[in-house]
DNA sequence: ATCATTTAGGCGAACGTTCGCCCGAACGTT
DNA sequence: AACGTTCGGGCGAACGTTCGCCTAAATGAT
């Protein structure tokens, strides 16, 4: 509000021109010791901080980068967003860049949103989350030759992106789980649809392969993620008698798991003790319920520095080792998944092949 | 990438000069319908969106509304942010307007992050959440006669700002236990040094004081926000006898109402039926819990909203018909506060005198 | 026919940077 | 003594807008 200082009035203390001021704030030329002292003292007088939008008018750049996320069905949960944007907002903020969100529209006129950011020239680059199979802003984008990172895996060649290995994660829960003996072990999965569903569905089936164990088609079971249709699966499986049905349940995300302990507890039986059960992204919820429950979780502030770290690489032109990152989950283990739950407290263990 | 089209190309194909090309797109100006069709066709033909890094130079402006909030400590959960967030980012695209997250720093140099937002001209105002006592922030901003609008309610005079009565909603939940026939109900806080907590606790006193009942010093207890505290000052409750100890107990927030079901619970009662509960903020922990924890929602959309409104309205020099703005909540009941569950729908009520 | 007024649009300037090119002086080299 | 080279710094231009002022023609009033 109070009159901005700008490089002239700078100059005009220092007794230089005011691209002169320029040049020396940006090392781009040399001068006498004495000026340099001269204008450095003038800058801390004054005040100067240079204009961002004249350099960004000058540069044709913004130095910001657009997110926009899908927000989560009315009610859900969306314990990612907030650890992922604060991590995002750090690592740009340390680059000299900014987030800038702005609202997920329609599937439809998505690419208008993308194509006015990209026209006004108010974003230099984008950060895609929740791609869908054949994603639409992905074509785009790429024609357009604008800078682009994914959270999460995408077929198309020469896309940047940052995953976290899914099928690697739902394998941890198995192979947790077969190893407190459990052999009979069902899944609850989302839609054949979901390609992330799929991935982690995929963990399920190399686990139980891996320790010899058979996978049976009725024991996994497709759904919304929903409370209830985990509940209603889990009812189904507990009505087989004692000796064939399921020890354990792997789902592929917290609120399923849910709705599974709260069939497994109606019934009458104790979760982790009778009926083992894992989560998936340990949202709040996990530490909350009793018993805690256990789940995959993501290293979603590791992502957002990797997303964010390719994308200003990409956009300053410099070389990156590589163009895409898969991050590994860990499984924390809470008495869910434990047949004795002898201490309270959580560990986390980690991909170790 | 491509390259840009810009005011000159527009006014090369429409033959006229390329001001004029700018005042006819603002409606500055009145020209002859011939050469108002040249230009808006020459505008669809090329494609010309107008860049916004020229039009903040020149106005002085950015159209950035800078936001940071505090990370809710490491696990914490923030189910706020998703929704707050959302909000305003689609208000203030409405009205041509972004917001600017950027890190939320230690307290002792919070002030310089503000400053250099403001001296490098990337925003035009602030939104400020949760605000302390005595915010250094906004003694700042007011100094420097910078437009904010705080979410949370401000003491200062002259600051504008956007509230949700906090007091109102702990005597809606009071109430509604007080309906249910309890007549000895304690509450869980938050430490005395925290103005929103004091704030719900005096809702609790108004509707005990309203019903006549009476508010016992050792019924009402204090602690950081955890499952633990929760958790022990009701074990403590509990251990008085059935005819003295509390039969519904209020708490702040969820978490503090998960510690008192856990308490409730691992005692042998009852939550509903024989020890009414109730939560704070309607975490989606809440609907998840079993039983269901009835809990006081936050009209976050609305208040995010309000909050861009106000602020815009401000920085266009509008007028504004207020300056701040307190919302009411409403109470979602589920059956941790009913006595008999009958049903498991959820119902919400909200302020009625 | 003359003058005042509107209409239609041109033009210069400015917002605050950065970049490339220039030039005079001092310096060192044959 | 004449000549390249570095040093220290000036200057014009451009990024794409918007705003205010100007003007030439067309219109209206007398």
């Amino acid at each position: 509000m109070t009159d901005r200082v700008t490089l002239k009035d700078v100059a005009a203390r220092a007794q230089v021109s005011y691209q002169t001021v320029s040049k020396v704030l940006n090392r781009q030329t040399r001068v006498s010791t004495a000026t340099e002292k001269r204008i450095h003292d003038a800058v801390r007088a004054l005040g100067y901080t240079p204009d961002q939008r004249a350099r960004n008018l000058r540069a044709q750049r913004s130095y910001m980068l657009g997110y926009s996320w899908r927000p989560d069905s009315p009610n859900q949960v969306n314990p990612i967003l907030d650890l992922f944007m604060h991590s995002m907002v750090a690592a740009a903020d340390a680059v000299g860049y900014h987030i800038l969100p702005f609202p997920h529209p329609d599937p439809e006129d998505h690419i208008d949103k993308y194509r006015d950011l990209i026209r006004t020239g108010r974003v230099d680059g984008f950060v895609l989350s929740s791609v869908e199979y054949q994603d639409s802003r992905i074509r785009f984008l790429q024609r357009e030759k604008f800078p682009f990172v994914a959270f999460g895996g995408v077929a198309e060649p020469s896309a940047m992106y940052v995953d976290v290995d899914g099928t690697e994660g739902m394998r941890l829960a198995t192979a947790h789980l077969i190893a407190q003996g459990h052999t009979r072990i069902a899944a609850l999965g989302w839609p054949k649809e979901s390609r992330v569903g799929e991935l982690r569905l995929a963990g399920y089936v190399r686990a139980m392969r891996g320790a010899k164990l058979p996978v049976r088609a009725r024991w996994v079971a497709r759904g919304t993620g929903s409370v209830e249709t985990g509940y209603q699966a889990t009812q189904h499986w507990l009505q087989g008698g004692e000796r064939t049905r399921p020890t354990a349940i792997v789902a592929v995300t917290d609120v399923l798991a849910i709705g599974a302990m709260r069939a497994i507890q109606e019934s009458g039986l104790r979760v982790g003790a009778d009926i083992g059960v894992t989560g998936f992204d340990d949202t709040p919820l996990a530490q909350y319920l009793t018993p805690g429950l256990s789940s995959v979780r993501q290293p979603i502030w590791q992502a957002g520095q990797n997303v964010i770290d390719l994308l200003v690489h990409c956009l300053e032109q410099e070389p990156l080792a590589q163009t895409r990152v898969v991050l590994n989950p860990e499984l924390v283990i809470r008495p869910s998944s434990l047949l004795h739950a002898d201490n309270t407290s959580e560990i986390a263990i980690t991909h170790n092949e």
